[in-house]
RNA sequence: GUCCCCAUCGUCUAGAGGCCUAGGACACCUCCCUUUCACGGAGGCGACCGGGGUUCGAAUCCCCGUGGGGACGCCA
């Protein structure tokens, strides 16, 4: 069997990260079968699905490089073939018009829930053997209900979670068709699913519920019903829910935040799923080694300490060119404008091992491009009276060097002889005034790259 | 309330009845490297929710608690 998996997302808002983890690993289960992934928009709810966010769904897809083989496909476009589905059933007799009205519904609900019941639509307009509809009233447009089966189980074998079993009495008779007859999320799901032939459905847990009314859709429909694996939810890192008052952000605000995307990627890769003790993987290897049987079945916190350990070390790995042009990107948002020297490759190199995010890294490269900002407590406590000689007579020194990075540390060392100073007391006041703080790499390279007259300058001012 | 799901270090997880004195990773701590801070290296701290069963043997299987989560829309 051809796998083909989906990712189907209602454009009410950004891509976040738990729908990216979901589009993820739809995506490299099809993937790690050869099979075909498949994007599909499910924007029924007209009132809430805007194209802006079907743009930044897409937008996130591309960052996370998460390419779909079909698609994507947009429900509202498919209209005309859910209401000839509707229409079949109405005449096989799954389906049945339902002439309630909202209060109606909101009355029975709350009469159930006053007595401790759950909530369900007490089939008052379902047709039965022997049974006596009342007369549809004229001022009530209908909707349309699926006829649930009142008795058995459904069960399925959920690839996550294992047998799931549920009665049919817990499920009642869901509306298909709105009254302006509309399909509604559920209904459109089960007739996508059969005819895209979906056979594994990789979705988020709340979708759990609905799985049983969806397949007894599908049978109903005689489709074949696909595999099921259910997906925990991810939460904040406070252990509470993600949602939009509370922590739930764009994929792209990681991009933002100066994360690469193989860092995410890998990361919400590991984020519920694991092979054995891998913790670094490429995209490649996660297609590879990507199986349905090593997913958690319960709930992941979000842990930014282990996405920054990751992007690190992705920012390690990075091609020169991809840093470059990250850099000269994040710098210009600083408002710093990269010049031909100090060399940015050089710059990169000497600092892409100290950084957890592409944006640190661009603040503490920003000094070689602009005069760098004084610590006041690093200048008080290194920029100290009687180091002022020792400094001046350096300077005198490197006004003479070949001006290389191990020429410089000579010199340094000469004044740390002449005054019968430790390395540091003279390195610890340079890198402020050369750099603003008391944190950086060998001094001397620092100083090399910077260029003697920066150099000379800096410490004149200071 | 009803139904469904979940439960191993602080966090992500390994674990398919004996390989478990419970492994790895992040974080944290110590030491080493060192020109400060990082990086890197070596160590350390740290968990099977509770109670009953089943079994020669349970983190693993079953039951009951407890705790957490989800669903119960003419939302998706």
């Amino acid at each position: 069997m051809i796998v083909r998996t989906r990712f189907a997302p209602s454009p009410t808002g950004f891509l976040h990260i738990g729908g990216a983890r979901t589009a993820l690993f739809s995506w490299a289960f099809a993937k790690k079968h050869g099979g075909t992934f498949i994007l599909r928009i499910e924007d029924t709810d007209v009132a809430r699905s805007t194209p802006e966010a079907v743009q930044a769904i897409l937008d996130g897809m591309q960052w996370l490089g998460l390419d779909y083989d079909e698609g994507p496909f947009y429900q509202m476009q498919r209209m005309d073939r859910y209401k000839e589905v509707i229409r079949k059933m109405l005449q096989e007799g799954s389906a049945y018009y339902c002439y309630c009205s909202k209060e109606e519904l909101d009355a029975l609900r709350e009469n159930q829930m006053q007595q401790g019941l759950k909530p369900r639509y007490d089939g008052r307009w379902r047709p039965e053997e022997g049974k006596t509809l009342p007369e549809p009233p004229q001022d009530i447009p209908p909707v349309i209900r699926f006829k649930n089966p009142k008795d058995g189980h459904v069960s399925w074998n959920d690839l996550v979670k294992g047998e799931i079993s549920i009665a049919n009495q817990e499920l009642d008779d869901l509306i298909i068709a709105r009254a302006d007859g509309t399909p509604t999320y559920n209904f459109c799901v089960v007739v996508d699913d059969w005819e895209m032939g979906i056979t594994q459905v990789i979705r988020g847990d709340d979708h759990v519920n609905n799985t049983p009314r969806q397949i007894n859709m599908l049978k109903a429909l005689g489709a074949t019903i696909p595999q099921y694996a259910h997906l925990s939810m991810i939460l904040g890192g406070d252990g509470q829910k993600l949602s939009k008052r509370h922590g739930a952000v764009s994929v792209m605000q990681y991009d933002e935040d100066g994360y690469l995307p193989e860092a995410v990627l890998n990361y919400l890769a590991r984020l519920g799923w694991s092979h054995g003790d891998d913790e670094i993987f490429s995209k490649q290897q996660f297609c590879e080694w990507f199986d349905l049987d090593h997913i958690t079945p319960s709930a992941a916190q979000f842990n930014t300490d282990k996405l920054n350990w990751l992007n690190a070390h992705y920012i390690k790995q990075a091609s020169p060119e991809t840093l470059a042009r990250e850099m000269k990107k994040r710098l210009a948002k600083l408002h710093v404008a990269v010049s031909a020297q100090p060399d940015l490759f050089a710059v990169i190199d000497l600092y892409k091992e100290r950084a957890n995010t592409l944006n640190e890294l661009a603040a503490s490269i920003a000094y070689f491009y602009q005069k760098p900002v004084i610590d006041q407590a690093a200048a008080e406590k290194h920029l100290t009276a009687d180091i002022k000689p020792v400094i001046a007579k350096l300077a005198d020194l490197l006004g003479a060097v070949d001006w290389q990075a191990e020429a410089i540390h000579h010199a340094i060392n000469e004044v740390v002889t002449q005054y019968q100073l430790k390395f540091p007391k003279v390195a610890m006041p340079l890198r402020v005034m050369l750099t603003g703080i008391a944190q950086s790499p060998s001094i001397d390279q620092v100083m090399a790259l910077l260029g003697r007259d920066e150099v000379l300058t800096r410490i004149n001012q200071a």
